[in-house]
DNA sequence: GCAAATATTTAGGTATGCCTAAATATTAAT
DNA sequence: ATTAATATTTAGGCATACCTAAATATTTGC
């Protein structure tokens, strides 16, 4: 059975390398300051983790997931969102509590478990962050949302995801009064740091920088 | 935050040292053996344990858990309890099957969860396998039960729980018939190896060996 | 009360995962 | 193309948690 600590670095490479177009091969570098650890001990992980075949790993080149590797982080991932579904409509968890509890939750080992829960939820397909979660055999939909900063101005969008599960990210949207479904449309674009003045579900008028709104998916409306 | 393994020990402590009339002093050997681990390991680990405060330990004589230790295995205790009771009622696993895996849940650290959680599963106060769930504050009712090895022949009695929560002997008890609030009557003792026969309900009668019958815990009907 | 049996601890070793600092590769810039 | 900047790996250490074998305490039986 994995460690937690290869299924953290696992789960890591994953979330980097489906960011990417050019796919794979993800940096010591990259990695260690998603998982806030050292170069080196990743440089040293990555060994291991090409010893049990969990990646493929040329030195300086970087690690990708093998069919091994990917299989172990599409699980992690379904269970992950799963009971991040779980925390949200069943405990009453906000939005921006659920990532920090599933991210432990997330290493309980029991395909049962998570074959019944999932039952128990009625097999949901999108996690309270609006993330799409893989479905028992490891499918998962593209992500055919983009970035806010990708909305022209006057066009109508709704709010289908957060790039980043950063804690600090999601307070400032709730703050803001940007949920999950969320309609909004941009007015204007400052000048000089390009900060997005938004309306919210027609009404509300709220101003966001354009740091936060490179991290949160829209899809436009049809 | 204690490490997974630190958990394990303290638990493990409480469960041997609350079974005992002399109470405290849980010795190396009772604890490997307990842990399937080696005495030296234990010897080792009642060092670093007493170094942090979780236990007194005197070497030779075993070690009792200090307040902090024992206010950790209570809340470890309640945690396991609670996520026995959500695997049982709300995902409908049998009561032989969670033990493992709630072995697993309660070492997720976040009390707003357990406050959740017991409130979602309505505040219960015993687990599936009839063990009272220590309360927020950390009290806990003393079990009143006595094994079924102590009840007389002919005397009514009911089943509320089981002193050990090894699958094994509970898929036994759930072949045999016996669950949680089965009602049960000792008919006789067989001769040279101390077995019982049982009336199961008043109508079904089945054989129990005295190691069996140890490990239950019924109540006599008043 | 002392020897034999049993229990416990110490010694020496292994694996995982982390760290900093130093060495080495790769990439970018002129 | 060579140097400077950046990225990556190796070296040497540390802490936890495990193991077996050897040494030392404690108990028990006579």
């Amino acid at each position: 059975m994995p460690s937690q600590s290869t299924e953290d670095y696992i789960k890591a490479i994953w979330t980097l390398s489906e960011g990417k177009k050019d796919r794979y091969a993800v940096s010591t570098n990259a990695l260690a300051s998603h998982l806030m650890t050292s170069q080196a001990s990743v440089s040293e992980m990555y060994k291991r983790l090409a010893e049990k075949e969990f990646i493929d790993y040329v030195p300086y080149r970087g690690g990708s997931l093998s069919p091994k590797g990917r299989q172990l982080a599409v699980s992690l991932i379904r269970r992950h969102r799963l009971w991040e579904v779980f925390l949200h409509e069943k405990l009453g968890f906000g939005w921006e509590e659920v990532h920090d509890i599933a991210e432990q939750l997330e290493h309980v080992h029991s395909q049962e478990l998570t074959k019944r829960l999932a039952t128990f939820l009625d097999h949901p397909s999108i996690d309270p962050h609006g993330d799409y979660i893989p479905d028992a055999d490891g499918n998962i939909p593209k992500q055919r949302a983009k970035p806010l900063t990708g909305l022209s101005v006057g066009v109508g969008a709704q709010v289908v995801g957060v790039l980043d599960s950063n804690s600090k990210l999601l307070s400032l949207l709730s703050q803001k009064g940007i949920a999950l479904g969320t309609s909004l449309c941009i007015q204007s674009v400052l000048p000089f740091d390009d900060s997005r003045v938004l309306t919210l579900n027609g009404n509300q008028s709220i101003e966001l920088s354009y740091k936060a709104c490179e991290l949160i998916l829209i899809q436009e409306n049809i």
